[in-house]
DNA sequence: TTGAAAGCGCTAACAC
DNA sequence: GTGTTAGCGCTTTCAA
């Protein structure tokens, strides 16, 4: 056994060299049960001069319990998400837990085949991105009984426990400033063809504080392409070439309003008074501009390690938790664009 | 076996619903072997009815190859590797193959627990940032024998294979094409403390250029912070306050140059007259900027895409290739800017 | 405090 | 085409 000359060392081969028994080299590097001072040397040493490395396989396998998480995310082309799996890879991380993922680009299908691949190694946990799941996916997640986390949004029906904030409220809470501030006659500006399902939501709760208040939106301009700065530059400048312009612009995040501010400084046109603008997310580069965005600040990083700390939370046979919405909040960040 | 509550089936489930030995249902699994179509039928019926899903680690266990990749990089942070990432996942989900990852922040000894404790799952293969990785690091993966990617730099000798572009020489050709443009009075500006050595190589190539046109940098102002447009605003604001001035400044990327861009727009600092700049990266997001920046475009999602492709190779006993540098080239892009 | 035996779920190798 | 046997490297369980 030790001298395959293709394999990797294992317990046997430690414990040859330290003169134990295999057993005793799996309780020394699993730190668990009684051993001696003089015995947890001499294994430490053998295992170092073999250079020997664990091998997590067996362990996952015969202890049905492995350090891994899967994460499920739309892209990572949208620094929202980036952020979050900086939270969640940190949190994981302390915890010694490794993130295994798969990237959906906002495709139902594509999670579904993610789930059931990743699924196929173990998890003890796994992290989806919002609420609205395929029934395949859930029959899929639901008889693997691994935790579950859900991210960014908490408007709607969870599977186990969401960490995020209501995306609808965040619409709302953006028209009524935008009310408040006078304006009347609003454009919506989106991107990714409406499929990123959380924007749709905030859109949703835009257009009903709007319709309340005995307002509408003229019109919606959503690109196919995933939303970025130039995308909306080029969007705003279709907007404000009509001959019936808006008087404030609502984008469905702060890459797409960047652009429309850099659209503005380029051309001469006065923010707010020709134009106002609100954005969604709260970027740190805001603050780096020449003129300060109205926009939502929302608690990426906190959402992600938060729900991170869930997953990797140590396995005691946690019977069946009541579904949980945790609101993490977000906060009306009013700058000089609206 | 199977009236385990609390177990996943097993393939012996499904054989025995479909009325087959444990052993070909491996097969309609897997896709090998000469199997009926009548049985294959039985058999994924079988599996579908009861929510079968394969376990990875028993089938890695014994079959000793895992479609399983880990993944070490800096930091998410930085967008260059968040589009590193992307292309990494792309090519390795076309093999169906899945990323594990861990984030080192730029510290070696981050780096060194990070390889050991992915090479735990046996992955078949391991990307690392850079050329640069201590000694314990290259041994750890020498004795597994795991199949390397480096990715980002040539400069320096690769465990097998690097995918990338020379960083100095993307320094020098910055440095010639300011001073060809007449500047002399340089100032460089970084971040990270200096410990992004990416950045030290192109900052190496750059003095180099000076020093033969008999030039040289006035000054370097670096930042503990990790790079972002405001640290690049905030010390470009510090620099264009000094009573000596430069006539130029290089950042060490595009984040600390669009803030060096933004400064002088909120300030009304004419570019590149009063002051020139020049950036690294060549970011999407810089299009959308009022002036467009000179900067030197890498193909990052390019390096990602190949070295998750050469990673995701079928395991064809690659005996011992050389190690192998992969120049996957830079662009200069004159912007408005220089 | 240590060891021996069994077996986690799968696939390689060979039989029929 | 399909079945049988053995065993991957570890941890669980029980014994000493």
């Amino acid at each position: 056994m030790a001298d395959r000359k293709t394999a990797q060392p294992t317990m046997d081969d430690v414990a040859a060299r330290a003169g134990v028994s295999q057993m005793t080299v799996s309780r020394v590097m699993s730190g668990k049960g009684y051993i001696s001072e003089k015995v947890r040397d001499r294994v430490h040493a053998a295992a170092l001069e073999i250079g020997y490395v664990q091998n997590r396989l067996a362990r996952g396998l015969r202890s049905e319990e492995t350090p891994l998480v899967a994460v499920v995310l739309p892209t990572l082309g949208n620094t929202v998400f980036t952020e979050v799996l900086s939270g969640i890879t940190d949190a994981l991380t302390a915890q010694s837990f490794r993130p295994v993922f798969g990237l959906t680009e906002y495709s139902e299908e594509r999670e579904y085949e993610l789930v059931r691949d990743l699924l196929s190694w173990r998890p003890s946990g796994i992290l989806l991105a919002g609420l609205e799941h395929s029934a395949a996916t859930r029959r899929a997640i639901a008889s693997s009984r691994v935790r579950v986390a859900e991210i960014m949004d908490i408007d709607g029906a969870p599977i186990s426990t969401a960490f995020g904030f209501s995306q609808i409220s965040a619409g709302q809470v953006t028209a009524k400033h935008m009310l408040a501030k006078g304006h009347r006659k609003f454009v919506y500006v989106g991107s990714q063809g409406g499929s990123d399902l959380r924007a749709g939501k905030r859109l949703e709760g835009f257009r009903q504080t709007l319709r309340e208040a005995g307002a509408a939106l003229m019109s919606e301009v959503v690109s196919q392409q995933p939303s970025s700065m130039i995308e909306g530059r080029r969007m705003t400048a279709e907007i404000l070439s009509r001959s019936d312009r808006p008087d404030a612009i609502y984008y469905s995040n702060d890459d797409l309003a960047a652009g429309g501010i850099m659209h503005c400084f380029a051309q001469g046109v006065s923010i707010p008074d020709d134009i106002a603008m609100a954005g969604f997310n709260g970027l740190p580069y805001l603050d780096a501009l020449p003129i300060k965005l109205t926009t939502i600040k929302s608690p990426r990083y906190e959402i992600g390690r938060q729900a991170g700390q869930f997953l990797a939370m140590p396995a005691k046979k946690d019977g069946k938790t009541t579904p949980q919405l945790i609101d993490l909040g977000f906060e009306l960040s009013v700058g000089q664009t609206c």
